[in-house]
DNA sequence: CATAACATACTGACTAGTCAGTTTAGTTCA
DNA sequence: TGAACTAAACTGACTAGTCAGTATGTTATG
């Protein structure tokens, strides 16, 4: 196959690429250099041109996941005022990014069992955690001092949160059977509910407040 | 290593137990059926008396997985009559579990990424996902049935509480940085706080709920 | 009891295959 | 030209699974 060369950054993004559809059908262990390389009709020449390692291709997806999927909501979300609209946009995008690109949720699960392997990639998922944490706990202060809401446990909270969207992940990943919009709602109603308003004040005037609380 | 030789039950459940604890070091691919063997100091070749291949291993782990959790849940909360403390109980029997078999849920990971390659593995882990929808939505209609709340949509508070416990599954599998008992009760919380009370009768939400009334 | 005959449990060297990574020999393009 | 890039053949470490042989029961028989 010797069709004319592709140019250096489209080719490591069809590495990334394949590499995601590869692991979303066989995990990592089982997909063969070779077989990412097949994808897109190139050789594995080409892909140790750009990577020293398969495993090093591995981190890069995960670093592209993170950019693509973290730090992007914290764009989304840095232009909303309220707390709890923030909540629910965070529930839109995990609906949207789960729509748009399953497999590079896929690639999260093989993430979680590479990291029993190595290291770094353990490392990387910590890392994560505490940047989830991060975002949800900033958020919850704002609300805070904004007078939405009080948040008896941030840390309860953020840890719940957390949960919910991976587990969803995960079921949606293994399953496809959920219908997602419905359930991310839900996630955000749920999320927005546990949120008890502030006693002393009433709720600031003209706040969106997107929770269908009843009480 | 020409030790007295072990019954045949015991050394069963050694490959499963070694099976286990080798998969959540290094995940299934990377462990290899010699190490599985050194684990109990037995040779590969006992291995291979007791199963056909590694992925039986594999296959055989997540049948003692389904056992020792889900049917183990039905019996215990099989005693309690109040469908909110069943709720409970199974919060309850989440931060159990996890506290004592770390291991078998690290292979839940596992069972997931294998799922991506395996078509068996992957049956088996959606009839897990319509097990416990069932035993959530039984619990549910028998709450209702008691008149003891009602649910507006029993599917997504399904798929709720399972995904809730799935992520903290995965986040104390990864980084054990939880307070699970803390974390547990909320799930619990959270969850029977989902469920409003039957219109027709008063009860403070979050009361204990002794479950001794109705029929 | 003894011991032969069979059944079950186990061993570990070996085979056959796989696949990450390397090397070599190009091709393309500025 | 030469540096960036690609293809394809190759290497060698590694490992799932096999199997001939051994050890340890268990039962049958005298």
């Amino acid at each position: 196959m010797k069709g004319p060369r592709v140019s250096s950054g489209i080719r490591k993004q069809q590495i990334l690429a394949a590499a995601k559809r590869c692991f979303q059908r066989k995990g990592y262990a089982q997909t063969t250099i070779d077989e990412i390389a097949a994808e897109y009709g190139m050789s594995k020449g080409s892909i140790y041109w750009y990577y020293p390692s398969k495993k090093a291709v591995l981190i890069d997806l995960f670093r592209v996941f993170v950019e693509e999927n973290l730090n992007r909501i914290l764009t989304e979300i840095g232009s909303i005022r309220s707390a709890r609209d923030r909540i629910t946009a965070i529930g839109e995008h995990l609906t949207r990014s789960l729509q748009e690109d399953i497999e590079l949720y896929s690639a999260l699960v093989v993430f979680w069992e590479s990291s029993f392997v190595d290291e770094s990639i353990r490392e990387m998922l910590l890392e994560q955690y505490r940047l989830y944490d991060r975002i949800l706990t900033g958020l919850l202060d704002d609300g805070e001092r904004a007078g939405e809401f009080v948040v008896p446990d941030k840390k309860i909270y953020a840890a719940l949160m957390i949960a919910m969207m991976e587990g969803i992940i995960v079921r949606q990943v293994l399953s496809k059977d959920l219908d997602l919009a419905e359930i991310c709602r839900s996630v955000s109603g749920v999320m927005n509910r546990l949120l008890p308003e502030k006693k002393s004040q009433k709720r600031p005037a003209g706040s969106p407040n997107t929770g269908k609380d009843e009480g």
